[in-house]
DNA sequence: CGCATTTGACCTGCGC
DNA sequence: GCGCAGGTCAAATGCG
């Protein structure tokens, strides 16, 4: 008896290292394709990490999209391996006990019983274990598949596009360029390039460029307007300043529905300044986070001109100490969108944005382009209003076309006013969620091949951890919830309760609204991913 | 008195 | 160089 445990606990032994390899070999897959690998902690050099870090500033959120990503890429053959080498391992030691000691007791009936009955289970065992194997397998088989069909997919974009592009656009980046070596202003290039070990949105991180003046900000001269108000510098700070800089300028800007003066957002904020915009009559007004000295986060609120129920608040900046769950919550939404702001495809550099802050800027006319990379679960807006990238979370849509709403899960591409067409277009949500630089530098795309590419229907496992990592980031918010909610409900049902609700979400202003429980949460959460993959599968 | 807000001045970048 | 606009500073003011 033993001697057929020992060789079985070999092949066992043997599929756990075959497991084990395939486990790298997986991570290799999800490193060439999905560029997930760099996602936290990883020092290695490079353009790519370097963006990988600046657009790392939810961290926290990342290494739980990271999971996510494996859960979903091979959830059921993770599990089983966990539950098959548990097994298994149990099973044969105790089995070796078991045999030994029936060797030494001379073989008694029971303990020859007992033995039989351990074979039969090891037989049940290795049954499993094969099954794991097999599913693993399969799982794999279809991972292959799927990252094959997103490379010649993403060829065929490229190739669509230079074709579109050959003529004009030459100031279009080059769609060769890796990932994570675009950027929507030249001027961060630079910095993200030295870019140091991300700065976490939600805490843990080192914000420390302050600055952020509008004037083409370098690093360092917003460095030390940040240290006239902390009066010291931290060699992180210096060390860091270049990471922040990009990060301080991505800004994010949420669209809601409110009569109060103000969104809460879980953080304090201090107002510092107040001035009129042109073109907008109400004025905007400034804040600056005050739940740690010298945190560099800063918001804008204005109302919007065209709209004054609309409440366009814009945040600008990573914290530098932790935050509330609220303010996490939001800190990672926004974050998570300003890092596919950030990692957007060479963007926003010619990209102009023609919304933002609730008010248009004239600026010469840029390139039309348009970006398929992801929305969050809202509208979202992209625009790289001079000299800051832009991207915008609406949550104050009406109802959309069925096929461009999705759920609000569109990604608009709004340019300047000049600019002839500001798209509305349907995108793949598939990097919604992603660690922007992980994603690979999709190419600007021409709107009719945009539109010709199902967005959801592309959505592989990761895509479908980042929506899901987007949604809970989302909906672990009650103002964003209710907010999304709303939004949701307009679009899909045609209730008329979306934007008041939206505007009662978001409106905390002096009144907090009762923190949703965490049960309401979570079927908000499973409704909203409910809908999402049912869309999603609609449109398969 | 301490803190937050207000508000005019100032700085910077950009376009003409 | 000048004017404009966005952004910030800091003294003045208000409030609990």
């Amino acid at each position: 008896m033993a001697m057929d445990l020992v060789p079985k606990q070999e092949q066992h032994n043997k599929e756990k290292q075959e497991e084990e390899e395939e486990k790298k070999e997986e991570a290799m897959i999800l490193a060439e394709h999905g560029g997930h690998q760099a996602f936290v902690g990883h020092a290695g050099g490079g353009m790519r990490r370097s963006e990988i870090k600046e657009v790392d500033f939810f961290s926290t959120g990342g290494a739980r999209r990271r999971n996510d990503d494996s859960e979903d890429d091979g959830s059921r053959d993770e599990g089983a391996r966990g539950r098959g080498n548990t097994t298994v391992n149990t099973a044969l030691d105790l089995l070796t006990t078991a045999a030994a000691t029936t060797s030494v007791n001379g073989g008694e009936g029971a303990a020859a019983a007992g033995a039989a009955s351990d074979h039969k289970e090891v037989a049940t065992v290795e049954g499993e274990l094969r099954q794991a194997g097999e599913e693993n397998r399969r799982l794999r088989r279809m991972l292959d598949d799927l990252t094959r069909s997103y490379s010649a997919l993403y060829h065929q974009l490229i190739q669509a596009q230079q074709q579109q592009a050959s003529g004009a656009a030459s100031s279009m980046l080059p769609t060769t360029m890796p990932a994570g070596v675009q950027f929507m202003d030249p001027r961060m290039a630079p910095a993200i390039r030295t870019a140091a070990p991300a700065a976490a949105f939600d805490g843990g991180d080192r914000g420390d460029s302050d600055g952020g003046s509008g004037s083409g900000g370098e690093a360092d001269q917003n460095n030390g307007r940040s240290e006239q108000q902390d009066g010291t510098e931290t060699p992180e700070r210096g060390e860091n300043a270049a990471a922040e800089a990009p990060l301080r300028r991505a800004r994010v800007s949420v669209r809601a529905r409110s009569e109060a003066p103000m969104i809460s957002d879980g953080c304090q904020w201090r107002k510092y300044g107040q001035k009129m915009a042109k073109g907008n009559p109400c004025p905007r007004a400034y804040y600056r986070c005050t739940m740690a000295t010298g945190c560099p986060v800063r918001k804008q609120v204005q109302r919007c001109a065209e709209d004054k129920a609309v409440l366009i608040t814009t945040y600008e900046g990573t914290h530098n100490h932790q935050l509330p769950p609220a303010a996490a919550a939001m800190a990672k939404t926004t974050s998570a969108a300003a890092a596919m702001l950030l990692s957007g495809p060479a963007a926003s550099r010619d990209a102009a944005g023609a919304l933002f802050a609730g008010h248009h800027i004239p600026a010469p006319a840029p390139l039309f382009q348009s970006y398929p990379f992801a929305s969050a679960a809202m509208g979202a807006t992209l625009s790289a209003s001079a000299p800051f990238p832009t991207i915008t979370l609406d949550l104050t849509h009406s109802p959309l076309p069925a096929s461009a709403a999705a759920a609000g899960l569109q990604l608009q591409h709004h340019h300047r006013p000049p600019a002839v067409v500001p798209a509305a277009m349907p995108f793949p949500t598939m990097y919604a969620g992603f660690p922007a630089a992980h994603r690979p530098a999709l190419p600007p795309l021409p709107q009719p091949a945009a539109a010709a590419v199902s967005p959801l229907g592309m959505m592989d496992g990761r895509s479908r951890a980042a929506l899901e990592t987007m949604t809970a980031a989302i909906t672990s918010d009650p103002n964003f919830t209710t907010a999304l909610a709303a939004a949701l409900s307009t679009i899909i049902g045609g209730g008329g309760a979306g934007d008041a609700a939206a505007g009662d979400g978001n409106g905390g202003g002096g009144t907090e609204p009762p923190p949703a429980t965490a049960a309401a949460a979570g079927a908000r959460e499973t409704a909203l991913h409910a809908l999402l993959q049912r869309l999603h599968d609609s449109r398969q």
